[in-house]
Parts: structure tokens; sequence; C-alpha cells
DNA sequence: CTGAAAGCGCTTACAG
DNA sequence: CTGAAAGCGCTTACAG
């Protein structure tokens, strides 16, 4: 089959023990061994075999991602799996898909077959039920959104609920005294997942916090669905001046369904978003309001898992990743 | 730490052999110890060492599935690594994530350190400087896309040849003269994905067999692209009747370029796309054309791997999966 | 600075 | 139908 240290040995003329500690660096050899070991390995392209390795020491460089494929599809999700891929692939690591509609119970599954280290899991809802398995994991994990109650694990997301204030807090200050928010499939809500809601309660809040109009609703992404949503906002707040939209496929039809209702952006509706930069700088007008880091989160959380210790501790802190709203072409100061 | 079969045997009052031969199931065993075995499994929760098991039988049961992660994301690859990911899972396989950026050595180290035993590829370029290293491989291999020399690996795409050349004949048995195509982003033909070519040449053939007039040009996913997009066709074809998008996240602004150049879907333009089904019927008018079933070839992608011989095989054939194309309200006859 | 040897947890011929 | 034993390829104390 494969190369063997025990091959590579006979090929170098030393003895399989100096081989291999050649490969992990924990003994001191002399500069012509260490060449003409590092000649053998390249000369008979000689890889470590993986199993034997995980089964000697019991570390396998290999994180589980806890990966959301529900349908409709998060395109979202994209950009936070080839972070986390490249950054881990860049710190020697492998990454094992799982996918979280086997929930608990395929998490427990790979860890006890000793497959991964550690364990990234993508979308954490607030009432998360793979909390306990989690906790009770002893393994190093890094959740990507934060739970109503972390348990003590490392947590970390994008400032959703901050991110949605700043949007709101943009209209308020430029005179709106009203907002319609326009938010996932209802899907997403039922489910729980924690940023979704958490960016509906930022919009909310400082909302109320500047005392503007307020109406939401679910939204699907399709043009039926974004003109239901905006001819209902108009039946609720007659005198809307503001939209803020969290749904980036949606986006493009959202603009569409206000220009079809007669609305010109921003000279009659101001339009604010949250989204990943390129869905945001693509329409027209290009939309103002918070791109999601989605590269950065997924680096940082790769990060974090590798530097994590395993299992709880009762003094860890959430990280969540600060917004910046950046104004494009679809908002301006009311009456002006 | 983790359980072993010593420890499953001890508490069932068997040897190791026997448990170790219910797991596999490569012996007959009584019904009685079975049953003690399958208690003590389960009051255990006993889980076989992966890397021992993969040491012993050389066999891990895990897919690599080589993923492009480039910028921009290509949106469209969550699904099939979804389904990917769902039909290995289904057969007992787990999925290794692999990126497609550093190419063929990355593949070749993953497998020689027995961390795989088989291989998705999940986009093939026509010269793909992979194939190479996925010959020499001696591991079941299947490619999602066909290469122009497939050099006897298994292959199997969607017929996106056949899907553009059925979208232009739609639209020539509809009495269009003129098709404008509008295709993807120019740093993907740079690529010379197999696919974005296939479906370009589809298109350009099955307009000359019809004898319309044709132009064609790459387009980014954004308003002010598609705009030029559309004006630049108008120039080259001022008689243009009908347009072709193969552009799934460009699809909603071309249906607006098109507006705001005064053109109306139907009446005065058709439009017919290869798209996801979700990406076609979200728009207004709902777009006619084809769509991509992302589940249904990486399920297949996923049963053809597990399948598969390993090394190449002179008299495989690549399998292609049929286009269907299915009329919504973006189309109509010429001049009625 | 180097080598011989034990053992990680499995699977499977071999023997009964 | 069942058990005792070898060995997969590594890493790391132990001995020199």
């Amino acid at each position: 089959m494969s190369t063997t240290i025990a091959q590579v040995a006979r090929y170098a003329g030393v003895s399989p023990s100096t081989v291999s500690y050649v490969l992990t660096g924990n003994r001191p050899i002399s500069e012509a061994t260490r060449t003409r070991v590092e000649a053998a390995i390249r000369d008979l392209k000689y890889r470590p075999h993986a199993g034997a390795r995980s089964l000697r020491s019991s570390r396998t460089n290999v994180i589980g991602l806890v990966v959301p494929f529900h349908r409709p599809h998060d395109v979202s999700a994209l950009p936070f799996i080839g972070a986390i891929a490249a950054a881990s692939y860049a710190k020697g690591f492998n990454v094992l898909l799982l996918t979280a509609d086997r929930g608990a119970a395929e998490i427990d599954r790979v860890v006890r077959s000793a497959m991964v280290d550690s364990l990234i899991v993508l979308q954490i809802n607030l009432h998360d039920d793979r909390m306990e398995v989690l906790t009770d994991l002893d393994r190093p994990v890094a959740l990507i959104g934060i739970p109503d109650d972390t348990h003590g694990l490392p947590c970390i997301d994008f400032d959703f609920h901050g991110a949605a204030a700043l949007c709101v807090a943009h209209l308020a200050d430029l005179g709106h005294r009203s907002v319609a928010y326009l938010g996932q499939p209802q899907l997403m809500y039922d489910r729980g997942t924690a940023y979704v809601q958490r960016a509906l309660e930022g919009a909310r809040e400082a909302a109320e916090r500047h005392d503007m109009s307020w109406s939401t609703q679910p939204c699907e992404a399709t043009r039926a669905a974004t003109d239901r949503a905006i001819r209902d906002a108009l039946v609720r707040q007659p005198d809307l001046t503001s939209v803020m939209v969290f749904n980036e496929p949606a986006l493009p039809h959202v603009l569409e369904s206000l220009a079809s209702s007669g609305k010109r952006i921003p000279e009659d509706i101001s339009v604010v978003s949250i989204a990943n930069e390129a869905a945001l700088t693509g329409t027209r007008p290009a939309v103002s309001g918070v791109s999601i880091p989605a590269e950065e989160l997924g680096t940082a959380a790769a990060e974090m898992v590798l530097s994590a210790p395993a299992g709880p501790s009762p003094d860890t802190e959430p990280v969540l990743l600060p917004p910046i709203f950046v104004r494009r072409d679809s908002d301006m100061p009311l009456g002006s």
C-alpha cells in the first residue's frame, strides 16, 4: 500500500524511532540524520497514517464542523464554511462535515468514535438541545451563535442585536418616525435560531427607544412575498418612511416591491439592511447598512476552537464582533 | 477515556473477538450472546475507535469532498454539499471537506495519509490539472463535472449543454430570431469550469442551428453589471427579442435592467434561464427555463463513488442528468 | 544523539 | 458457535 515509517527508516539507514522523532520534533536530532531522513520521506512520498497516529496519540487533527443544511438552503452559510475550512487547513487541521439534521446524536457518535478532536457548531438556537451533549463532550468546542445559556462554552458571533439597533438608530437620526422590519422566513423563527431573534430584538428595542412606529413580519425570498409584505406594512403604517430588511436573498425583491408600490428610494422610503457586503452593493440603489463579516467570523471561530480548553469553564464570555454601519444610496433624512 | 471492545467483552462476559464479530457481522453468533453483547454496547455507550479500525482494516468510511471555495462564493455549491453529506451519512459514511484552492497536492496528502476511502470532486475544469493525481490514486473517485478527457474516471453532471440548447430551441420554437446570452462572471470562464463552458456552447450551437442572431457576454451579479450587459446587447442586436440568463444571482437584476430599459417581459422580450428552481419561481414574472437538480446530482454522486471501483477503467461513460424545460411567465411567441 | 520495545484498539485468520 | 493471538503503523517512555 502506502509507505510506512519502517520503510523510510530502512531507506535512510536509521531506526524507526529516529524517523518518528524527526516527524514529531520531540527529540534533538543531528543535522546529518535529519537531512537523510527528510530526503527519504521525500523520495518515498511518505505520509503518516492518520489512523495509526490517532490510535497512538489520541489526537486526530480533525475539527468537526456542524452545518445546518436545512431547506431552503441558507446560502449565507457558505462563506462561513469556506473561512473555517481555510483557517483550519492553514493550521494543519482537517474538517469533517456534520449535518445538524441529526442533532446531538450525530455529534455524540462522531466524538465517541474519536474522529475529531474538537467541534465548531455553526447555527445555534436560543434554546439549543445540543448544549448538554456539547458540555459533556470533554473536547474543545466553539459555538458560532450565542444561546440563551452558554453553559460556559466558548461562543462567538457577529453582534446581530447591535447591528440591527445601529440600522434603526441611523434611521431615527435621519428623522424617520416609522420603520417596518422585514425579516427571515417564518421557518427560521420557528427553529429559534439565535441570530435571527437577536436582530429582531435589537431593531425593536431601538425603535422603541427612539419612539418610532414599528411593525414586523417574516418574509420569504420571493417577489410575491415581498410584494405582500410591503403592502401589509403600508396598510399598518400608512405614513411609513423607512424599511429595514434582514433577509439577504429577498433584498432585491424588496426594492422592486417598493418601486412598484410607487415608492422612490430614498426619496419616499429609506431602506437599510444587514447582509453580506456583495448583496448590499449589488443592488440599485446600493443599500446602506451593516455587512456581515462572515470570513472574519469563520476564521475567528477556527482559531478559537484550536486554543479552547476542553469542556465548559464558568468565566468564558461570548465574543461579539462589532457592527459597522456604512452609508450608501438607499437612505436620506426625512423631508429633505 | 472512551470505552473499548475489551471493556465491553468483560461486561458482557464474552471474548473480545466475539464482540468484534457482533459488530462486523462476519461470523454467525448465537442469539443469546448477541443480545448480551448488544446490551453491553448500549450500557457502556461503546463506539468503535475510528483510527484503530482504519489502521486494521484500511477502511475509514470517510469520503473526501473537494469543494471550490472561490470568491465570490458560488452559492449554488451549497445544495450539492448538503445532498452529498446527507446521502453519505445515510449510507454510514462521513464527509471530510477539502478545499480546491490547494489543488492536487491537498488531495494527494489526504489520500496518502489514509484519511479517506474515496473522493468526490465538485467542480471540474475542462482541462483539469487534478486528473493525473486522481487517476493515480487507486481509490474510488466520482467527478461532478465532465472534463475534456475523463481518463476513464466516473463522471456525473447535469446536462448543462443540453439544458442551454433546450432553452434556446424553445425560444426558436416561439419564433424568436435573436437571443442574447448573459453568462457567468468572467472569472468563471477564466478558470475553465466545465459546466459554464458547456452551457455556453449548447446555447451557441442551438442559436446557430436555428439561424438566430446571437451575442454573449460574461456578467457579474450586480444591477450595475446587468444594466451594462443589457445595454450592450441592445446595441449589438437592436432587434433583440429574447434573453437567456445563466447566472442565478444576477437573474432578478436582469429582469429589472430590462424593465428599466423600457422592455416589458414577456411582451417585448422573452427571458429563459438555467438556475435552481427557487430562483426561477421567486421572481416576477416567474422565469421559464430549466432548473438544476442539485440534490439529485449530489445524491447520485455519493452513490456513484460508493459503488465505483478504484482507479480508471476504459469503458466508464460519463452520466448526464437530463434537463427538463418548464414554461412559466417570462416568454411568449414572437409577435403574438 | 540513537535504538529496541511496548502498546494504542481494532479485525481476522487460526484453532477448537 | 467461540476464544487466544498476531499485527495494522504509529509514539514515547526506557535504556544506552
